[in-house]
DNA sequence: TAGGAAAGTTAGATTAGTCTAACTTATGTA
DNA sequence: TACATAAGTTAGACTAATCTAACTTTCCTA
């Protein structure tokens, strides 16, 4: 099956929401998303007509188990980039939020697998990029 | 001025055809795109009314100056990241074309610079990943 | 519990990028 | 050099994603 990145970006969205708010409504995805209600009432219909969304009229949204198979996937690439991105090239927050939330959408499995295992690789042994990303040692978190 | 990905890759393909064979045309825009050929007149009338190409009736196309420095950033990107999936994280050469062509319209101008010099650091000294891409030493071709 | 505000939906327009079908121009060779 | 074929163009339709305007439903509270 097919998907565009716009569907996939409603899929994650509705993940992030039920994670922040236990729920996902219209009003809700409109905002994260930042386009305007009936823009999300066709991408729910989209969704629902391919089986990856639950939408009960005037009610809430949830996601089949395909569709969350689909929004965790695609939450896993770009958080794996926010991280390389961030952590070990050292770009800033903004950016990295930024280019990671259009990348998530254009990498192949190939090519996520290999990057989180470099991401992990450089993790366990941090003086290895020394030299490189000043500040990252110090910067991180463990 | 702001351009779609699509327009970008209509340059891009222009700077490619033109270092191929010296001149770009029609056909070999179709061909090396994968549309049809009045898909790409269209893509050449919008590129035309922003400046970007000249395109004389039933004749060549060409970059304007303008048009140009974009295909040859967008081509830039393209190499730096396919060198970055193909040659650091050891991703396969068609998975690593075919991601870099999406990814080069994706990356913003800091993520760029920061990726080449990353590239560029581990580049000077193979050593330093040994373990993680086992075998990038000897198949790499410095 | 009735009414109004907030949330959600429907209808219909717009834009970008693609296509097919039909037409026009250019070119090379018989 | 005339004409068949290749290349290029035009017209018009389609799809995906967005919007505005107008309508409907829900739900809180006076």
């Amino acid at each position: 099956m097919e998907i565009t990145s716009c569907m996939e970006d409603y899929l994650e969205a509705v993940l992030i929401l039920k994670e922040r708010n236990k729920v996902a409504r219209v009003k809700d995805l409109s905002a994260l998303l930042q386009v305007k209600t009936p823009t999300v009432n066709s991408a729910l219909k989209c969704l629902t007509d391919k089986g990856l969304i639950e939408h009960e009229h005037y009610g809430y949204i949830d996601l089949t188990v395909l569709g969350e198979k689909i929004a965790k996937d695609i939450f896993c690439k770009h958080q794996a980039l926010t991280h390389f991105l961030e952590k070990i090239l050292g770009v800033d927050k903004k950016e990295a939020a930024k280019d990671a939330c259009r990348m998530e959408h254009t990498i192949g499995v190939q090519t996520f697998t290999k990057l989180r295992k470099f991401v992990k690789f450089i993790e366990d042994k941090p003086n290895i990029i020394k030299g490189f990303n000043h500040g990252y040692i110090k910067r991180g978190t463990h």
